[in-house]
DNA sequence: GCCGTTTTCGGCCCGACTGTTTTCAGTCG
């Protein structure tokens, strides 16, 4: 069966297949469509069967005819067409940065370039300094970019890039520059994170700029102006950071946050109501009279929407809800009252049980819950039950000693059979039980599904561990129905985590929205296995925000006693 | 290719920076 995904996969390689053709309206309404299957509730299959396929936003005739051929046969014969015009190493080629679609056609039917070799052939050969318009130049900078392709290519995890962000942004504070705000997709608290984007409101630009580029972990400058500068640090992150006046800093904030689907609409309805909207102001369009710019929320306001979060801004129906006043209320790292996933020495965590106690109590948690790993995890040197049981005993004298309650869980292997990997007899005596796989991860959808289900039956079971098993850039999640897993999670009392490790992420951020939308209970946690790590939580935090998550979807922002009492309901 | 509190046809966000240009195209965000 083609799934969702695989649909708005063929639909991404549409849109970059019409870019090369030169129709950059085109390339968008395929993007559009493309980003909708993505976050489509439902099997497209099952839209084409009911003739609803253009009922999904930005999907029109010709877009519905496309996908009910690719749900028929898996395949689109105007894909094909459009691909056997170019050979097949022009995908590698447009991720080369400076180089856009009109070069690339020009350097493939110009010189016959055709893939990542012929272009640093002909680089190297300064054959592209021949071509109109290219210079020496540009020749540097297409071997830069290929380095760039070839060195790391991939995206950086919001856990190694905000960090890294709020240092430099630290940096130009103490260099004077007052206003200072990350910004792009890492304000927004996406998963991953293409560069790194920072703002600042200055009078003095030239100051802020100088201030920018002597940063110690500069590696090169790429390029340098009065308002906008972008340098490359010597592990080959880009960060750009863009400066502006102090009054239009709300504006450049809006603009700069993105993402640039949101910002798109942002300004259509500018010009539907009479204004231009830009980085430096919202403005009449008749006087040019700036009527918003130095507050992000006045923007907003002066739209007639609600001020809209950044975790929100990805073009998914938030502005829509802002304009009718019915964006949720967001969940905030403050409304998080524990963290449910905490591995301690015991098993492969580097904290004992009386550290992460007393880490949690410092953060002014309400309670705090240990779990290790079941016996079956021996590389994690999972507890026996004897030793789990011991664990019990200690978890109640710290919560007497402290005064501040420690809960022990367990974080209980879901075996190849649904099982669980400790008898019904030993996780009673626990607080409360995670179930999460670790094993055995290449099942086909069916069985994995099955599995889950088996366990989700088992009134032992309070919480499902990282639900898709993925991890960022390594390993895709296993193959299975997530929504009938969300379903029958509903339907049993059991919480859905939230894992918020920067390398799971798990459940995503579309995840977490379908698995609200099902009436899931989310539960948001860190699976730190040392106490600095609690601090990933704000991560979590990040995620089930971007998933419309509100204070009463998480379990752990209960107080304790409801919380208790979600964890005996399940079981009863 | 999509879409409609201006529109069923004619739009589709907007500005900074670079390189190769004597006025702008391409790329990026």
């Amino acid at each position: 069966m083609v799934t969702n995904s695989e649909i708005a996969a063929m639909l991404y390689e549409f849109a970059e297949l019409t870019d090369l053709e030169g129709d950059v309206f085109k390339r968008n309404a395929y993007r559009r469509a493309a980003q909708s299957i993505e976050e489509l509730d439902g099997d497209v299959a099952e839209y084409d069967r009911e003739g609803r396929l253009e009922s999904i936003p930005g999907v029109g005739k010709a877009i519905a005819q496309k996908i009910a051929e690719m749900v028929e046969t898996g395949r689109s014969a105007k894909l094909e067409e459009l691909r056997s015009k170019f050979p097949p190493g022009i995908v590698e080629l447009m991720k080369v940065p400076e180089i856009g679609p009109r070069s690339l056609v020009r350097l493939h039917q110009e010189l016959g370039i055709k893939d990542l070799e012929d272009l640093r052939q002909a680089a190297l050969q300064h054959r592209i300094r021949s071509l109109k318009g290219f210079g020496e130049r540009s020749e540097e900078n297409i071997l830069k970019g290929i380095a760039v392709v070839q060195g790391q290519g991939g995206r950086m995890l919001l856990g190694d890039a905000l960090p890294i962000a709020e240092a430099i942004a630290a940096h130009l504070r103490a260099g004077g520059c007052e206003e200072v705000s990350v910004a792009g997709s890492l304000r927004r608290r996406k998963e991953t994170i293409g560069d790194i984007d920072l703002l600042a409101g200055s009078d003095e630009p030239l100051r802020a700029m100088d201030r920018f580029v002597s940063y110690p972990r500069v590696a090169s400058v790429v390029s340098r102006g009065p308002t906008r500068s972008t340098v490359r640090l010597a592990d080959g992150t880009q960060v750009d950071l863009r400066v502006v006046p102090r009054d239009s800093y709300g504006a450049a904030l809006q603009y700069f946050t993105g993402s640039k689907e949101h910002n798109v609409v942002m300004r259509r309805i500018a010009i539907q109501k009479g204004f231009r909207l830009n980085e430096y102001g919202l403005h009449r369009r008749d006087s040019g009279e700036m009527v918003a710019g130095a507050q992000e929320a006045e923007i907003y306001r002066t739209l007639g929407l609600d001020p809209i979060p950044p975790e929100l801004r990805e073009g998914r129906g938030e502005i829509e809800a802002a304009g009718e006043h019915r964006l949720p209320s967001l969940l905030r790292l403050e409304d998080i009252r524990g963290d449910m996933h905490v591995h301690t020495v015991m098993s492969d965590g580097r904290a004992t049980m009386r550290e992460i106690a007393e880490a949690a109590f410092r953060r002014g948690y309400e309670y705090i819950g240990v779990t290790d790993h079941s016996r079956s995890l021996h590389i994690a040197h999972g507890l026996t039950v004897d030793d789990l049981l011991a664990s019990v005993e200690e978890a109640r004298q710290l919560t007497d000693e402290l005064g501040f309650p420690v809960l022990r869980g367990a974080e209980v292997d879901i075996l190849e059979d649904g099982s669980l990997d400790y008898p019904d007899e030993a996780l009673a005596q626990l607080d409360y039980v995670i179930g999460s796989v670790h094993s055995r991860f290449k099942m086909d959808r069916r069985t994995m599904t099955e599995r889950v289900m088996t366990a989700l039956s088992n009134r032992e079971l309070n919480i499902l561990g990282h639900p898709t098993g993925r991890l960022i850039g390594r390993r895709e999640g296993y193959d299975i129905d997530i929504e009938q897993v969300m379903d029958e999670a509903a339907r049993r009392g059991v919480a859905l985590e939230v894992n918020g490790f920067p390398d799971r992420m798990d459940l995503s951020d579309l995840n977490c929205r379908k698995a609200i939308e099902r009436g899931v209970t989310l539960v948001l946690d860190t699976d730190a296995h040392g106490v600095e790590q609690l601090d990933n939580m704000r991560f979590a935090v990040g995620t089930a925000r971007r998933g419309w998550a509100e204070r009463k979807d998480v379990l752990n922002a209960l107080p304790l006693d409801q919380l208790r009492r979600f964890f005996r309901v399940a079981g009863a």
